[in-house]
DNA sequence: CTGGGGACGGGGCCC
DNA sequence: GGGGCCCCGTCCCCA
């Protein structure tokens, strides 16, 4: 990671955009210059063949092909499929099934037919196990229709007997420090607010302290992440040899790596990913699918993120509120800029946070004050 | 300008 | 150990 708290990082949102040049459309492409430019579509008829490898990366492929064609080339310019002109096919454009060609309809119709339980595509990881198109009620499921939990939770001491460091993580013991009860990935604001983690055996990480609720989080952080572990590669640091960020540790830099080399490539318009979740959510915008629909209103999204800022516009109260005039906002940003625009109480605190305004499975831990220049 | 939607990324957790 | 998925959040665009 870099190392950076969550309240430097929200803080220096802007800087860290302008640092990456991959990390969001504003910024502009290095000059690397794309090997090639996404040209043709497949053909059509290989489509529904090729459907199961196009959703996987080529993670393989070392080969940074278009190295700097992030997807911006085509989003940023405005251009990107819900706009007008894409530099690929015509027929990726608006995601609008009903005017695709015959050729497309085909490929639609195997895409459904992918999402449907049909042995033959039937795959051993459905990647769409949580997607019935209707959720249940409001508020707890809304984001979690069918099956709210996949899986059992886990059991940690199942694992417990693999792990024999020097001090053992005896199951239960009290995490030393306050701080400790952070959960794992909380990047929580060093502003003292602690959050209450649930009470399961940790598995702390002897280097820093660190506990996490599996050991295969502690694993990983051990060797991702703990800068101070011993036998951490994170001791040492690694560098972006295609940008100038540097990590500190191996892992961290293999996933920011990704964001160059964008592994996952899209098939329909060339626009390549680094993840093979956000390729998927991506061709959901040329199929047109929307797995997740909002209970109130039946709107329907491809994205999960996208309806949950959604369920916000039927809260009365919002997420986000200003505490010089309890006004609420559905999101940071437009708190933010009601903030800059002078909410009229100098003096009041930036803003208070009310996750419960926020239905979801998963109680937000209350981010820190934005001390950003206000 | 405000608010909402679309698209997307990072980091973390779980399996 | 890696993949899948989730949460949180950003940025852009548009009504
Ligand atoms: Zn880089
Ligand atoms: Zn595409
Ligand atoms: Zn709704
Ligand atoms: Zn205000």
């Amino acid at each position: 990671m870099l190392v950076e708290d969550s309240q430097t990082t929200r803080a220096l949102m802007t800087k860290k955009y302008a640092h990456c040049p991959l990390k969001k459309r504003p910024v502009l492409v290095r000059e690397e210059r794309p090997a090639t430019p996404p040209t043709t579509p497949p053909h059509p008829a290989h489509l529904a063949t090729r459907l199961y490898y196009d959703y996987h990366c080529d993670t393989e492929n070392d080969e940074p092909q278009n190295l700097s064609t992030k997807p911006e080339d085509l989003s940023k310019t405005g251009n990107y499929p819900s706009k007008a002109s894409s530099p690929v096919s015509t027929t990726a454009v608006k995601v609008e099934p009903r005017e695709w060609p015959q050729q497309q309809l085909e490929y639609l119709a195997a895409c459904r037919a992918r999402l449907e339980p049909a042995p033959e595509l039937a795959r051993p990881t459905p990647q769409y196990a949580y997607l019935p198109p209707i959720y249940a009620p409001y508020p707890l499921e809304e984001l979690y229709p069918a099956a709210p939990s996949l899986s059992p939770p886990a059991h940690p001491q199942l694992y417990a007997h693999h792990y024999s460091p020097a001090s053992p993580p005896s199951s239960v013991s009290p995490p030393p420090c306050p701080e400790d009860l952070r959960s794992p990935g909380s990047v929580s604001s060093d502003s003292g607010i602690s959050v209450s983690a649930p009470r399961r055996p940790r598995y702390q990480c002897p280097d820093c302290a660190k506990s996490y609720s599996t050991y295969s989080g502690l694993s990983k952080h051990q060797q991702y992440h703990c800068a101070a572990a011993e036998g951490s590669l994170a001791r040492k640091s690694f560098s972006c040899k295609y940008c100038a960020k540097v990590y500190t540790s191996l892992g961290a830099l293999k996933m920011h790596i990704r964001t160059h080399t964008l592994p996952c490539k899209c098939h329909l318009c060339g626009k390549a990913f680094s993840r093979p979740w956000l390729l998927q959510g991506h061709i959901r915008t040329h199929t047109g699918e929307k797995p997740f629909s909002c209970h109130h209103c039946r709107r329907a999204f491809a994205d999960r993120s996208n309806l949950r800022a959604h369920l916000q516009t039927h809260s009365d109260v919002k997420k986000y509120s200003c505490s010089g005039c309890g006004k609420t906002f559905s999101r940071m940003s437009l708190l933010s800029k009601h903030l800059e625009g002078g909410c009229g109480v100098p003096g009041a605190s930036p803003y208070e946070y009310r996750p419960e305004a926020m239905p979801t499975s998963h109680q937000p831990h209350p981010p820190s004050a934005p001390v950003h220049a206000y």
